[in-house]
DNA sequence: TTTATATATGTGACTCACACACATATATGG
DNA sequence: CCATATATGTGTGTGAGTCACATATATAAA
């Protein structure tokens, strides 16, 4: 590794940190609670039905960890538990309307907070930055599970041509 | 903005996700503990006799969190509270050496885990990524406690020629 | 078919990393 | 000299997770 691999390395870490500093602060905004909720939101609207222990493997949390979260979300009225019709072992869980309208909130916010930073590049360099990342995105995307957990915070009508394209049935 | 612009912005936001997720898991593994102690640490390394109130603003705690957070990195042996000598008030802290080692472990594995993603690219392509990270940092600055935020993990040796320089002595 | 084991969810008790309200010591400006 | 601002610390609380354990259903084996 030379010294400019390194340090490009290094200020891909000053940016990752930064944005997600940033991010953190505009979800938070939106949404009262911290931690992986809004993820559990996003990926609900994308996928309903999501079981338990689905949803603890998006989210990297342990069952019980997911257990607690959807209690909040519940509380919150944003998640509804249901039975679910193939396994009576597991819940389905979907999201309420002011659930939807949580989601949509996250959604919006962070895409406007994100375009503000991609909004300092030209049009090229904006087309530039994405060849890069999408290349970033492949060679770092893992299996089925870690890439949907890569994509637990995506706007699913804005990324269209997913690079790390899953098959959401491997979810379940 | 197009369609196109917003796909870059949600693959920045999708990017950012995954490698915060993987920068988390890797100082997980050296450190731990979580929460800002790695961050605490590194900046500590950098910029040494920091007060209790310079480091809350770098970290954007509470200053009672950052009180907190010294207790535990003290009671780990990893810093030390020493009086101020010009302001009673204040404490200066400082890494002890296995705060040193334990900073030096928090960089290497952090950059060594950014490094193996930016080496999916060719050296052209780190090239056009390091003068877009420069530009995405710079629009994202902000004043100099943000300036010194985003840099609270980098580590000094490697990244020369900063995109976003802020005086130091700027945070005391 | 019965039985053993694996899987899905849930509960109780705990921990960690913060926050807020309040107290104390030192600095600083009128 | 005194009022106010600043720096640190303490008591108490909370949100978000963990682990150990319990229960219900599914599946495979005998």
């Amino acid at each position: 590794m030379t010294d400019e691999s390194r340090r490009t390395a290094n200020l891909l870490g000053a940016a990752v940190l930064c944005l997600h500093d940033e991010l953190k602060t505009v979800l938070a905004r939106q949404f009262h609670r911290s931690g992986e909720g809004p993820a559990a939101l996003c990926a609900l609207g994308h996928q309903p039905g999501l079981s338990n222990d689905a949803l603890s493997r998006l989210l990297d949390l342990t069952h019980t960890g997911t257990v607690r979260l959807i209690d909040r979300l519940a509380e919150d009225g944003l998640v509804r538990r249901q039975a679910a019709e193939h396994d009576k072992r597991s819940i389905a869980l979907y999201l309420t309307e002011a659930g939807q309208a949580a989601r949509e909130n996250i959604l919006r916010e962070r895409l406007a907070a994100l375009e503000a930073v991609t909004g300092s590049l030209s049009g090229d360099e904006q087309k530039d930055l994405a060849r890069l990342l999408e290349k970033l995105l492949q060679a770092d995307a893992g299996d089925d599970t870690h890439k949907l957990r890569t994509c637990r915070l995506c706007d699913s009508r804005v990324c269209t041509n997913c690079p790390i394209l899953v098959s959401v049935s491997g979810a379940n």
